[in-house]
Order: structure tokens, then C-alpha cells, then sequence
DNA sequence: CAAATTCATTGATCTATATCAATATTTAAA
DNA sequence: TTTAAATATTGATATAGATCAATGAATTTG
């Protein structure tokens, strides 16, 4: 929640901030990547300053110049298509990255639109490459963050494809959940910055569905809803509920490495 | 339809046969790489002989050594949710590339198997990464086809998100009918090599809608259907059917460079 | 070649969730 | 603060497509 007031002091504190410093370097960059190396990679990173609610990072059609990973705040990516017919396609939050679906033609496909006050940094990708080529942790870093996101997309795909409205509402928090904690911030309680709509569409339901399906949940004790702010107060049951293998993921994604 | 003879005919004389002469050479790595640095690549491709219908190419949990290009016939890929649900996540056609949601977590998140008599070609990864380290233009050719395949996922997404039956089906031949020109086969004419269950899971259907729909196309005039064989007789309906840009599609993927 | 199995088609019915509609609440604007 | 515009909730109804069920090809097997 900063204030106008704020946003001038981030962009002449941060423009000095390093990667070092910054909080999602693990997540950025995680793997074996040396001081030296991090210094260079550090370089080529600039830091934005942040945009409003409703501001685009990109368009859909805009050039392709650089990815994008969130500091705070958080993102919608989403296309329309020629009836006007909005698709959500996913939500980031800080310390994931935007565009990497871009490279492949040079251009993006989809918007990307902030859902608050949110702040990014922009990796130029013709530096990011020249680099990764002389850093192997980085390129294979690299590499690794493409091949989750295409797990991920998979895991919408199954979603999409087979579950209940229930399961995939559900699946959704327990995602959601997941992401927060892994972050740093808490599992069983956070904001919701996205609307319903944003919610349904993303999860292939009407709003009122959604509406509907938070009022059940709470109705059955398994969480709490006031507005945008959600608290999860029977995370297991929730697992139960989405019909996926989340306890497992409990395990594989619980403070990967602090 | 190689028969068991032909198996080792093909064991001998594929062995020597390099990327240059590869039918497939320009989707697997098509730009700026040059006649040395392709011999260097083509000398870590590994030919293997065909896989039967039904073979398994790699199971859900294998650890991930390497990707495969199809070279011929065609594959699956699929998960099994606890339930014993299956969903299919995608078909492979000639030339298209398996395995690169296994390089994040070094194991296989799918299964890959056969639809029909099916050879692969081999290209182990860490082979390939350091290679990709010396060749500028196969890494970023590496990126590129794997952003590709996020943005496939992604158009997965919107498909099984907001698309009726009708416009799932429609897309879903638009889609195979494009892939197969842009191999050089038939756009018009081709066999579909798994069931109407496979499709119907991947499209999020029921196999008996699948069958509905087809025969619903057919009186309609918009193709002929027999068993595993489409003609597809008036693909500018179906594509308005398909509610996609897929005129673009023609324009675009048409005949990319030749 | 017959028997068994798998796969596809077609029909009848049921249901989850969309859609339509009205109201309430929150946020933004004036 | 008042008004206007989004956004969310809740209810009533309609429907696309699932599910159940029976039959008919095709393919595989012994």
C-alpha cells in the first residue's frame, strides 16, 4: 500500500538496490550462480518504478524487449479475444516472472496488467542471453523456470479439463496458499487483489459460481471470507476438496530452501 | 506402417543418417545455425528404433535424461491423477519436441506413449546444453521453441476456459490440419491416430460428444468422417466455428520458409 | 475363422453450472 | 458528503453437455 508520497523515495533508494539485497534472489536466479557472476547479472537488471492499479506492464502485441519478474504487488496476464471476450490466463505475485512466452515471437501475446500498486524489475533479454551464454548456472536457470512454467500451464490444463467448479475454487486458494508461503508471507491468510470476475474467468466459471462457492466454504467452516481478504482455516480439508495430490506439494514446496 | 522387416532396415540405414538430412531439421532447429556447428549437433542425436503402438516412451516419475523430437508416427501425453483419472495434456506430431516439462524438476511430469508405430530421435540434454552454451543460435532457438510451447499451453487454456464444444472440436482440427501443412503432409486429409476418448479427454469432453459432434460436422458439409480418416471439406467454416483468429494461423504458419 | 475385446455411434435422461435478474455493498468520483 | 459506478451476493431458471444404456462396427486373439 504505498502512498504517492512513497513512490518518489523507492525510485531513488532502489535504483542502488542489487540483486544481492533483493528479496526474491533465490527465486530469480536460485541455483549456483557465484558473488562475481551475481554481480554481473545484477547489472543488467533494471528497477522500475512502480505502477498503479490498473497500469499495463505490456500489451498484447507490444515488442518484445525484456521479462519482467514482480517485486510486490501483483499481475494479471490476460488476452482478448476478436469478440472481446477477456481470458485471464494467470495472476504473478512477487518473485515470479512475466513474458517468457513472449521470446518465441518476438512479441507478447498477452497483456499484463497490475491489480494494485506493483513494482518489477525488467531483465532485457538480449542481455540476459549474452550473459547466460557465459554463465551455465544462468542458462540452465533459465531454462529451468521455462520448464516449470510449462508444468504449470499443464496443471491449469488438467484443471480446466476435469475438475469441479469446487475442486478448482479450491485449488486455486490452496495454489494461491502455496505461492504466499514460499514467498515468505503467510499461507493462511492474504488478499485476494483480483476481482471474482478476474477469479472465474482465470478458473473457467461464471463469478456468481465463485461467489457462491466462497460463501459454501465458509458456511463449511473450512475458511473465512470478508471481501478481498481471505483466511484458510481448514488448509487439509481444502487439499481434500481440490482432489489433487497437494499434500505432496505441501512437502515439495514448504521453505524450499531457508 | 513399417513392418517388423523394415524395423531393421531402418536400424541399419538411419544410424548414419544425419540432422542435414532430416526432414525435420528446420523445425528443430531452424535459424542461423551453421553447417558446422549443425554436424556438431547432429553428432549428439540419438536415432532410436521405432516404438510399437502402445510402447511407452517415458513414464510419469523416469528421470530426465533427454528430449525427443518425433520423427515419425505420432504420441501422447498424459497423467494419471490418484483416482486413476487419466488427462491428456497433449499429442505429438512429426517434428514436434517431447520432455521439456522434465528439465525443472529433472523427472518426468507425463507419460509419453506410442498412438501408432513411432521413432524418435534422442537428444540427451546435458549434451545439449553445453552445446547450446557454445552456439549462440541454439540457444536461443532452445528458448524460443520452449516459449512456443508455453504459448501453446496458454491457447490450450483459453480453448478448454471459455469455448463451447463445438469450437473445442473445430479448433482441435484447425489445429492438427495446420501442424500437418506445416510438415508438408495433407492439410485437408489426414488420419487421426488416437480415439475419440483421447480427444474428448484432451479437449475436456465426453468421448461421446466428440462422436455427436463429428457426425453433426459431417451432415453439415464441413467434412467427412470415416473412422480415423478426416477430410476436412470446408475448413474457412470451420474455422469461424472454432470462434480463433485461425485465418492469421493460415498466414502465419503456412509454408513458414520454404 | 470364431470369439472376445476394444472402439464408435446414437438415444434418453439428468445435473452442474451458466445465465438472467434483483439487491446490496464497496469504491471512486464529483 | 452525495452521487455514480463497480463489484459482490443471492435467488430462480434454463441448458449444454455429462452420464447411463444399448447396439453396432472394427480390431485383436486364440
Amino acid at each position: 500500500m504505498p502512498t504517492r508520497k512513497f513512490e518518489t523515495v523507492i525510485s531513488l533508494r532502489d535504483i542502488k538496490v542489487a540483486c544481492q539485497e533483493c528479496s526474491l534472489k533465490e527465486i530469480c536466479l536460485p541455483v549456483g550462480i557465484g558473488q562475481e557472476d551475481l554481480d554481473r547479472l545484477d547489472a543488467i537488471i533494471d528497477r522500475k518504478r512502480p505502477l498503479a492499479r490498473g497500469d499495463h506492464l505490456f500489451r498484447v502485441g507490444d515488442g518484445f524487449q525484456s521479462i519482467y519478474a514482480v517485486r510486490s504487488g501483483s499481475l494479471k496476464t490476460y488476452t482478448t479475444s476478436q469478440d472481446g471476450q477477456e481470458q485471464v490466463m494467470g495472476f504473478q505475485l512477487p518473485g515470479e516472472l512475466v513474458g517468457l512466452d513472449a521470446i518465441a515471437e518476438d512479441s507478447h501475446p498477452l497483456a499484463a496488467k497490475a491489480l494494485e500498486t506493483t513494482s518489477v524489475c525488467e531483465i532485457p533479454f538480449t542481455d540476459l542471453e549474452s550473459l547466460s551464454g557465459q554463465i551455465g548456472g544462468l542458462q540452465r536457470q533459465l531454462l529451468r523456470v521455462m520448464s516449470q512454467e510449462i508444468r504449470d500451464d499443464e496443471h491449469n490444463m488438467v484443471i480446466l479439463g476435469q475438475k469441479s467448479a469446487e475442486q478448482r475454487l479450491a485449488a486455486f486458494l490452496i495454489s494461491l496458499s502455496n505461492r504466499f508461503r514460499r514467498r515468505g508471507f503467510s499461507a493462511t491468510q492474504f488478499n485476494l487483489s483480483m476481482s471474482r470476475s478476474d477469479i472465474g474467468n482465470y478458473l473457467g466459471l461464471a463469478l456468481e459460481t465463485v461467489s457462491r462457492l466462497f460463501t459454501r466454504f465458509q458456511n463449511e467452516g473450512l475458511l473465512r471470507v470478508d471481501r478481498k481478504h481471505i483466511e484458510l482455516l481448514d488448509r487439509e480439508k481444502l487439499c481434500t476438496y481440490s482432489g489433487a495430490q497437494c499434500a505432496e506439494d505441501d512437502v515439495l514446496q514448504a521453505e524450499p530452501n531457508n
